[in-house]
DNA sequence: ATTGTGCTATAACGCTGTTATCGTAGTCGA
DNA sequence: TCGACTACGATAACAGCGTTATAGCACAAT
């Protein structure tokens, strides 16, 4: 069980990183720093990571773990149209509890990173609760019947828009974010409604 | 007239900025590359600009003008819901057609920027147009009489959020991507229509 | 002609990601 | 128990980054 061990270490690291990341923002996230912060040299991350890209693939991943675990947290047995509600407050409630590492995910603090496969896979399991969800809705004759990746897809676009727009301060206030954030929410799964 | 000339040189000088991004990414963006591309070096550029967040600045304004002046060239005297499908349309094809510049005003390639006063304003100024539009459908009983700017901000929300995901490749293919794009401003249009 | 002023090239500083070199600890075989 | 081999980490270096102090040069004013 080598790689059991190998693994806590990793996320332990990355763990690291995330603070480091929420604390001084993207430009203070150097391997100096954060081998400083763990009490071991550059070399270390760099047999553990391969490079910085590496770390910041690891810290993707770990931002959409986050998510589909607060995804997945929402009560299966409540009724649909609620568990939408609540997918829906969940999302932007993840990315503004890190939003440094939410933007990671699209581009910000990492602008030449390309994720790499399993990253990739972590990004496509974030949107299967969502998925489920979307089907009990269809289930429960609130949504026609089309196809809920498509549907789920649609909606996380709305979500990450309005979020978007509101990490980057183009609202004046966090209430003027919200309704707008509800309100486009609201829109787009409107749209799917029977 | 001193000021004019400087202008021109300044707007060269973004010019070939924008250049060297959609050529080599964020990363190939340097002080020192950007002045051997111009034939000078980097004392230049830093009285110019005062620092690289100054030139990136000025980028992120040009970025927003680009987006002013696509949204000015909808007639005015089309019909409004025509007017408004154009506007969906100008945005996605701005946002595409230079996507790094696009990215550059939503932290991408520059995560510490904070925009300056007159490129906020640039970001305002964008939104005008749009607000306009979104007027001459109030107008025209196509919406309900609401805010204007609250519904533009909203519309912009959507066609952001898809074309963001667009970009981060979360979408297999351009067509989906598209199919994407329409329907959640579609959505999003729909919510406001009385 | 001389003084002064503003601009630019040179070169340096401290930082970054990354890696080659070297030493060391720990394990395996005799 | 001893020796050799292996694997890993610390040191220090390299190139390149943003930024700036120094120094020189061209040009306007007196």
């Amino acid at each position: 069980m080598r790689a059991a061990g190998r693994d806590a270490l990793r996320a332990t690291v990355v763990d690291a990183a995330g603070e480091i990341l929420a604390k001084e923002g993207p430009a203070g996230l150097t391997m100096r720093r954060l081998a400083a912060a763990l009490g071991c040299t550059t070399t270390v991350l760099y047999t553990m990571f391969a490079s910085k890209q590496g770390l910041i693939d690891a810290m993707y991943r770990e931002a959409f773990d986050r998510l589909t675990a607060r995804m997945r947290a929402i009560p299966h047995d409540a009724p649909p149209a609620e568990r939408l509600r609540l997918g829906g407050l969940a999302y932007r409630e993840n990315a503004l509890s890190s939003p440094q590492l939410y933007q990671l995910t699209f581009g910000a603090a990492a602008p030449e990173h390309t994720p790499g496969p399993e990253a990739r896979a972590a990004a496509e399991a974030s949107l299967e609760p969502l998925i489920g969800i979307v089907q009990a809705c269809i289930d429960a004759g609130l949504f026609r019947p089309e196809d809920p990746r498509f549907i789920a897809q649609v909606l996380t676009a709305a979500a990450h828009g309005a979020v978007s727009l509101e990490l980057s301060h183009y609202f004046w206030s966090q209430a003027e974010a919200e309704q707008r954030y509800a309100t486009l929410c609201a829109a787009a799964a409107q749209a799917f409604a029977r």
